[in-house]
DNA sequence: CTCCTTATTGATAATGATTTTCATTATCAA
DNA sequence: TTGATAATGAAAATCATTATCAATAAGGAG
């Protein structure tokens, strides 16, 4: 699905949930649904203000919780805070991190299931959620820091 | 390790480091290391008041930031927020935390790489990292959604 | 053990991200 | 086109975390 498709799919979303279909949040999906990297509150303001002159911020966490509501974005977890966003897995994916420039990139989830197993048979916990995340350099920073 | 040797490491190692042993570092200290679960700021401040008299929460954050960097106190990343600390992992382990009851286990990292290269061969993406934690039930609290 | 340097402490004020309030404006169903 | 009401942005309020600073205590030198 291409970045315009998933703008639509979350405004039309927004509408079945009975959300109005507004200028400001048109522009804040268009900019985090083409996003390549998880996006903090504040640049999603500075950047959605662009396309939605006047914007203001907190429209941008208004429009963050709704989403994140639904399910359609996700907040990023990382060592140097934890107020990214980005759009949501579909179906069992995780995320790989860019630690040099941030981009993120979905992958498909493994079955750990026999991992699982292992842990609930050692330590009498039943396993029912988990949060994988991979770290490391994307294609172009590799490329830089070679040389 | 029980939980009073791991206090003394503790301020050895602060020790090394260049810190000074104090009461309210001990207090702060014991309180966190013998903590079945992550604990915030607040509520580890409330514990070790109760042994250090007129402690101040000032403390107890400038104790957890000299512990997380020294490598021995890690923050605990979950869905209601990320301002729990909790010891740290002893060589490759994760976390396993109770949805219900919070309590917190490490259990031994499994060999992932076979996925990490798996990954990495699809996106060009070069691991070097990971975050994995489970969410569950505990013993405990799995018999008391039983009854 | 005593003294002295200086790290540590807690009270207090400051900060900064996120939320609330509220009067104004815009959406969209009728 | 109209009207009920959801949505907006400016401004104020919260709340967790940090910075200041004068008083105190740790611990090495003598
Ligand atoms: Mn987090
Ligand atoms: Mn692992
Ligand atoms: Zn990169
Ligand atoms: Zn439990």
């Amino acid at each position: 699905m291409n970045d315009p498709a998933i703008t639509q799919t979350w405004l039309e979303a927004m509408a079945v949930h009975g959300a109005r279909q507004t200028a400001a949040r048109r522009a804040i999906c268009e900019v985090l649904a083409s996003a390549a990297r998880a996006m903090e509150p504040l640049e999603l303001f500075t950047e959605s203000r662009k396309r939605c002159a006047g914007l203001g911020l907190v429209t941008v966490y208004r429009t963050l919780e709704i989403l994140e509501e639904l399910g359609l974005v996700a907040r990023v977890h990382q060592p140097g805070g934890c107020n990214r966003y980005i759009r949501a897995a579909e179906g069992h994916q995780h995320l790989m991190i860019c630690s040099a420039c941030g981009k993120a990139e979905y992958f498909e989830g493994d079955d750990l299931s026999r991992l699982f197993q292992q842990v609930a048979g050692r330590s009498d916990f039943l396993v029912q959620d988990h949060w994988l995340q991979l770290f490391g350099l994307c294609r172009a920073c590799q490329s830089a820091s070679t040389s």
